[in-house]
DNA sequence: GCCTATATTGAGACATATTCTCACTTGGAG
DNA sequence: CTCCAAGTGAGAATATGTCTCAATATAGGC
């Protein structure tokens, strides 16, 4: 069983067909999903599911701290599982986007989090600059 | 005169009053400000400004490397002049916003553009977690 | 200062993203 | 099984951002 469902189950929600199509989406994707797409692929798995069911099941996830919200260029921001944190090189051109793993971030949050007493559970770092193709 | 009014005419843009509004309204604000914001102050102090020169005065000072977006829980981006600290550690609860200086991402960027042969720009560093307030 | 080419403007239509409402359905505890 | 609070989808409502276009204002040449 999905590692979402069994978090949901046990902080008191229900299982429901749209609600677990919309985990299994989430679950099963190593990169970033925005909510149209999430819809699209939920109702590939149970027809039907509404726009409403995936948002509201977002801020379930959100909240959990089981997936969290990443800004490329598009309207409106994108979703990616906590689990598989990656970042992105954005050209601010073309708006390709390349990811990649490498992070030393991880120092400066312990240093972080002792210095201003936050409990810090994810953060974003993107690059901005023009690709290879843009460079003219 | 402001330095981004400055910057606005070094780089060719004309000075007009509407814009001249939104420019001191992002000047004089030490932290993040929502377009909707921006707009009711701007009218504050030029009546009628429209929405879109509140945009398309953004578009420039993102261009100029003078703002830059900030990512809270809001629906669509905050923004904040890049001068002084331009990282954040952002409480997902009540929005207090911590700025620091302190950064490593140098080597990595180095790394990333050689690596993916992009002239990297800017980048974006940002903490969300939980404020000592929040932690209940 | 005056003139002119052209950048900039606001209104409001448009497009898209997200939230809300509400009558209906359903999971799961008991 | 029963029951009801939690969850649902449709679609209206709201929020956000983009675009068009005729009118206007700026900056630079004179
Ligand atoms: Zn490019
Ligand atoms: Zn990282
Ligand atoms: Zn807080
Ligand atoms: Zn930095």
């Amino acid at each position: 069983m999905g590692v979402f469902k069994t978090h949901l189950r046990r902080s008191g929600y229900k299982i429901t067909a749209p609600r677990e199509a919309v985990l299994a989406v989430l679950e099963n994707e190593k990169g970033h999903l925005h909510p149209s797409d999430i819809l699209l692929k939920a109702r590939a798995i149970h027809a039907g599911v509404g726009r409403a069911t995936v948002y509201r099941t977002l801020d379930i996830l959100k909240m959990l701290n089981l997936v969290r919200p990443i800004y490329i260029n598009e309207a409106g921001p994108s979703y990616m599982r906590v689990a598989g944190g990656h970042h992105h090189l954005v050209c601010s051109n073309c708006g390709k986007v390349v990811e990649f793993d490498a992070c030393n971030a991880g120092d400066l949050q312990r240093k972080l989090a002792r210095k201003h007493r936050f409990v810090i559970q994810s953060h974003l770092l993107e690059f901005y600059g023009q690709c290879e193709d843009c460079r003219n």
